[in-house]
This record gives structure tokens, C-alpha cells and sequence, in this order.
DNA sequence: TACAAACCTTCTCT
DNA sequence: AAGAGAAGGTTTG
């Protein structure tokens, strides 16, 4: 017997075009991007090509606008316009920031001239505990491979682009399955599959991405709060923590002291810090509050500025830079 | 409470 | 050519 049903093309995958104003002093897409925030954007033509919310993006900007094309399985009652504008903040003045930063803080404009349009990127916060687990004594480049790998291993194939698969971010439940530390590791994960693993087993205890949602800002959860929850699990400090917080939590005045910004500090800031070698959580405290009576309460958005402005500071790499050319030249 | 040392792997520089 | 040192840290003793 032959059952008739109609045709419902759950994951048809369909493609948008959009286009928002914006302007380049307000995002610059490169640092934005491919700042260390996110780990899921590549290069394309001249944009930026990557996965968020269940869809493929390519992003190009001008002078004056962001343009887009989403593709994946869109529906017809959400607002691509928006969702893109929300996960970039557009709705936050760059400039004003700016404009109070540079009158708190003497030392800001040296970093406002190396590099400007660095947004705070609203991303998904189960993507964000698992990619910044991975960015423990990391670089980028490796923990864009891991959380790929992530992607392919674990979660679904969102479609096929040009003969390339993109894969959206995996579930908790998926990241808790049977197996997934010892896969992990022989994927060259090392310490941090066991991480990856418990964290996703200790997240579904607690009550999957809930929980965590529960820690946003908008459902009134505080910042010292959010912090205090999140090191409880498995393989998340205090930098990872703030990571969380600020680029996926909604708390903007968190400061995620890494090694980079531990020397900025002692550099510009608390000179007396310059005795110790290493961050310990004491000295996180230190800064994170020090530097947050400076910037006020979107503090963290300032140190991803200053945090950008030195890592994609031309001289100060010029060793590594040209020895590079050189090797490649010979 | 406060430090080291260990932890996995990759890449770079010497 | 081989090995130390660092890479946007966390855990353990």
C-alpha cells in the first residue's frame, strides 16, 4: 500500500542576500573574525566565509555597508538581517565606546591608531565552552582545526557549498556519547579530550545548554556569578571563564587576562606586576579589576581593542615576519 | 592560600 | 639537525 505524504523539504537548502549599513570605523570583519573570537571563519575571495547559527554566512563589507548571503535551511519567518546584526552587535556604538575609553585612559589611543572596528562578537555559548576548552596552550590556527574536527565528527552536515561540507557546532549530548575522549584523542586532542568529554557529561547533569543560557545576562544572571558557575567545569579557568562571559554570556565588562594582556599590564598599567613571570588567579583578579574601574562596564570590549591592536602589531613581529618571506623567496 | 610542575601537540627559532 | 620554548591555560600536589 502506497501512503501519500506531502512533500516537507526539512533541510532544503535555500540561499539569501542581504545587506546592512554599516561602517568599516564601526567593524572591521579581519580582526573581528579572525581575531582569536571565533574559530570558525576562513578567508573567502575578498570576505570572510563561516558557520553561525545552523547557516553558512559570506560576509563582505565596504565603506558603508556589511553585505551577506546566508545559506543552509532557512525559514521563512526568521530575520537574517537581524540575527546577523545581533551576533555583531550593530546595535552598540563603536565610536562612543571610543570616545569614553580614550578619556579614562591615557594610554588607549596608541592602540586605537594600530587597529579600529574590533567588535565583541554574540556567539552561541555551547560553541564558545567547547572551542575556548581547546584554546589552552593553543594558537589559533590549531584550535580552528580541533574545533572543525569537532564539527565534522560530531555533529551534521548543514550542506554542501561549491563541493566543500559545512557542519554546524555539536550538541552537548552529542560531545557526552560514549567514546568521544578516546575518538579525541587519537585526533591529536591531547589533555583536552578528557576536558571536552567531562565537560559535556558534567554539562548534561546540570541541565544542557539551559543551564548554561540560564547564565546570561539578559536572564538576569550576574557576571561574578556566571564566572563562579562556569570554573566548575572541567578544563575552564578563570580565562576561559571571562572568555565565556564576554563573547557569549552577554557580560561585556568581563576581562579574560591571557599572556598578551598580562603584558600590557605590567607594561602600561601595574608596573609593580613586572616581578612575576605568570599569570596566577590573583593577579587575574588584579587586573581584571583594575582595568575594569578604567574602561567602565564594557570593559572587555576595550580589552579585545588593546588585545587586537598588539597581536596584529606589524613591528613588533617583524623578525618572524620576514624570516618567513625569506624562506619562502629561497 | 600560593606556587610550581605536568599536561598534549604543533610550530618557530636557534 | 635536534631541541628548547611558546602557543590567548588548567589541574594537581
Amino acid at each position: 500500500m502506497n501512503i501519500i505524504r506531502p512533500k516537507i523539504y526539512i533541510n532544503e537548502v535555500r540561499t539569501k542576500h542581504g545587506k546592512i549599513a554599516c561602517s568599516s570605523s564601526e567593524l572591521d570583519l579581519g580582526v573581528t573574525l579572525k581575531g582569536g573570537q571565533s574559530f570558525r571563519w576562513f578567508d573567502h575571495d575578498d570576505g570572510y566565509r563561516g558557520v553561525f547559527d545552523g547557516c553558512v554566512w559570506t560576509l563582505t563589507q565596504n565603506d558603508t555597508h556589511l553585505s551577506y548571503t546566508v545559506q543552509g535551511p532557512l525559514v521563512d519567518y526568521k530575520n537574517y538581517d537581524k540575527i546577523l546584526s545581533d551576533y555583531f552587535r550593530l546595535d552598540v556604538c563603536l565610536h562612543d565606546l571610543c570616545k569614553k575609553w580614550i578619556a579614562s585612559d591615557q594610554h588607549f589611543k596608541k592602540s586605537l591608531n594600530k587597529t579600529n572596528g574590533v567588535r565583541i562578537l554574540n556567539q552561541d555559548v555551547v560553541e564558545n565552552v567547547f572551542s575556548f576548552i581547546c584554546s589552552s596552550n593553543n594558537n589559533i590556527q590549531r584550535i580552528s582545526g580541533m574545533v572543525q574536527k569537532l564539527c565534522t565528527l560530531f555533529s551534521e552536515k548543514i550542506c554542501s557549498i561549491e563541493g566543500k561540507d559545512y557542519y554546524s557546532f555539536p550538541s552537548i549530548e552529542a560531545l557526552a556519547s560514549t567514546d568521544v575522549e578516546n575518538k579525541l584523542r587519537e585526533e591529536k586532542f591531547g589533555y583536552r579530550a578528557g576536558y571536552i568529554a567531562n565537560t559535556a557529561k558534567h554539562l548534561v547533569q546540570l541541565g544542557g545548554k539551559e543551564w548554561l543560557s540560564n547564565l546570561h545576562k539578559e536572564n538576569n544572571a550576574s557576571y561574578v556569578d556566571a564566572r563562579k558557575q562556569l570554573v566548575t567545569l572541567p578544563g575552564v579557568g578563570p580565562k576561559v571563564a571571562d572568555c565565556i562571559c564576554l563573547m557569549s554570556l552577554g557580560h561585556l565588562e568581563a576581562i579574560p587576562v591571557d599572556t598578551h594582556i598580562f603584558q600590557i599590564a605590567k607594561a602600561s598599567y601595574l608596573p609593580h606586576l613586572k616581578q612575576y613571570k605568570t599569570v596566577t588567579p590573583k593577579i587575574h583578579e588584579e587586573i581584571g579589576n583594575y582595568l575594569r574601574e578604567l574602561w567602565g562596564p564594557s570593559a572587555g570590549w576595550a580589552q579585545a581593542l588593546v588585545f587586537c591592536a598588539k597581536i596584529n602589531d606589524v613591528t613588533a613581529c617583524t623578525t618572524s615576519r620576514n624570516k618567513r618571506e625569506r624562506t619562502k623567496e629561497s
